[in-house]
DNA sequence: ATATCATATGAACAGATAAACATATGAATT
DNA sequence: AATTCATATGTTTATCTGTTCATATGATAT
């Protein structure tokens, strides 16, 4: 299967009935992450390489504070993952859900011109 | 090509400095759409059949003028589109990439278990 | 032309959210 | 064991967002 999203983009054309609320839920609290500024920033940062929260920070011109906050955002909807080194602590993208999802709101803005 | 989605993942994978502010706001603000209940119920409907605003606001139990609000959000952002029908209007979703879009983050959610 | 019906809009209110500031935590180094 | 340094957390505040209520619009049908 060449595309990731064919499983659920099928699963999708067959539904005959509202989904769950829940799952509802859960799909538009996951876009909510997606839906700020500063996530977003963080997300772009982390495409290019894994960085500290020091380093995002710095990068974003940022205070720590607020980064941290929504790098635990991020985390709690397995959007990053995290590693200890050393006495810092380092983010990366958790998986390659991320990457196509953020290619395809990028492709829907690139495609209004 | 395949996958409605390759372009723009390519074209994320060479970036190597942060995109335009402007873009990324544009970007988030895009998800920001996604990210409420209301809004995703909207296009679930929608993605079975067009509707009109009063069988949306009966469908989904809420305020006419509700409904009304968010339609107009999503049809700022391209996301549907209406039509005049004798007195009432009818909206559907506008494109491929809604399709699109939800299903990611359809699939992201459901392989969380 | 007027009345009617569906939809849109404006204003007000309540709840949610992100940033700043101050402070706590806790692993690593000495 | 104590200290240090990076990160995390709690609290407050200002802003944003969605809903409701009341009303305006505007095309259709009489």
């Amino acid at each position: 299967m060449a595309c990731g999203h064919k499983h659920a983009e099928e699963m999708l054309k067959r539904l005959d009935t509202m989904p769950d609320e829940v799952l509802l839920c859960e799909v538009s609290d996951l876009f909510k992450v997606f839906g700020d500024t500063t996530r977003m920033k963080i997300l772009f940062a982390l495409f290019k390489s894994e960085l500290s929260v020091n380093k995002l920070s710095d990068h974003l011109g940022m205070e720590q504070s607020a980064i941290s906050h929504q790098l635990k955002i991020l985390k709690t909807n397995n959007l990053v993952g995290s590693r200890r080194e050393g006495k810092t602590i380092i983010y990366f993208l958790s998986d390659d859900h991320v990457h196509q999802i953020l290619a395809q709101g990028f492709e829907h803005v690139l495609e209004e011109h």
